[in-house]
DNA sequence: TTTTAATATAGCAATATTACGATATAGTTT
DNA sequence: AAACTATATCGTAATATTGCTATATTAAAA
């Protein structure tokens, strides 16, 4: 196959898995750390920091973009990307949660 | 292509990366919740309790388990498996810094 | 208006993932 | 030992992802 059977799941299950599916990514994440370091960039920083392509940043911050976790802010001719605060405010509160409850439980 | 270019990224990003990857699929984010629920079980019982064929699940739960995200003891002819708590707060800490970050930084 | 700059999209090849049926393995029970 | 239970592994088909080159798009600059 390699279809997921989305539709046999809860939309939050799909949300997380959504988000963290981005995440799972090492370009992904270098491209989340260095916004985290310059706190705002353009496409063609990241082409020059990564290893990669030009259309292979675009398409991963494409995807980033898609997930949430980043902003795009059209600025002339280039758009200005930065991180978007608020989706990973919601894996921090679900990570958070699992946490939680699993502190309580005894391990087998 | 389709092979991730791990090597140009550094340890702890592509540790990020194959954490996040393991829950990027909505039936493992859905096994992490089950198990949340119940604290331990065995395969069987996930079985029961997705739509999806015993092989899927243990293939499932062996991705899971990779990640460090479960852990499993064997008990009998029967695995019973748990969250393990230690790399969801990798994943907590890590967003949490984000987060920290963010906060002070102005986003275009 | 032509050129330049910054991104995005299309199309494609290589590889990875997902899911399952069939089967193997390992422990338990009878 | 034979049957049963629980899980893992093999093999395979369908689909998704990754990364690139070539090209399109859009806006600024000359």
């Amino acid at each position: 196959m390699g279809a997921s059977k989305t539709e046999h799941f809860t939309e939050k299950q799909n949300q997380i898995a959504t988000i963290a599916k981005a995440l799972g990514h090492p370009a992904r994440i270098a491209i989340i750390e260095y916004l985290l370091k310059v706190n705002e960039c353009i496409c063609g920083d990241i082409v020059n920091e990564l290893p990669l392509a030009q259309p292979t940043v675009s398409q991963h911050l494409k995807e980033l973009k898609n997930a949430g976790l980043i902003k795009g802010n059209i600025e002339g001719n280039a758009i200005c990307y930065c991180i978007d605060e608020t989706t990973f405010d919601v894996l921090k509160g679900y990570f958070s949660n699992i946490i939680a409850v699993t502190k309580n439980q005894k391990c087998c």
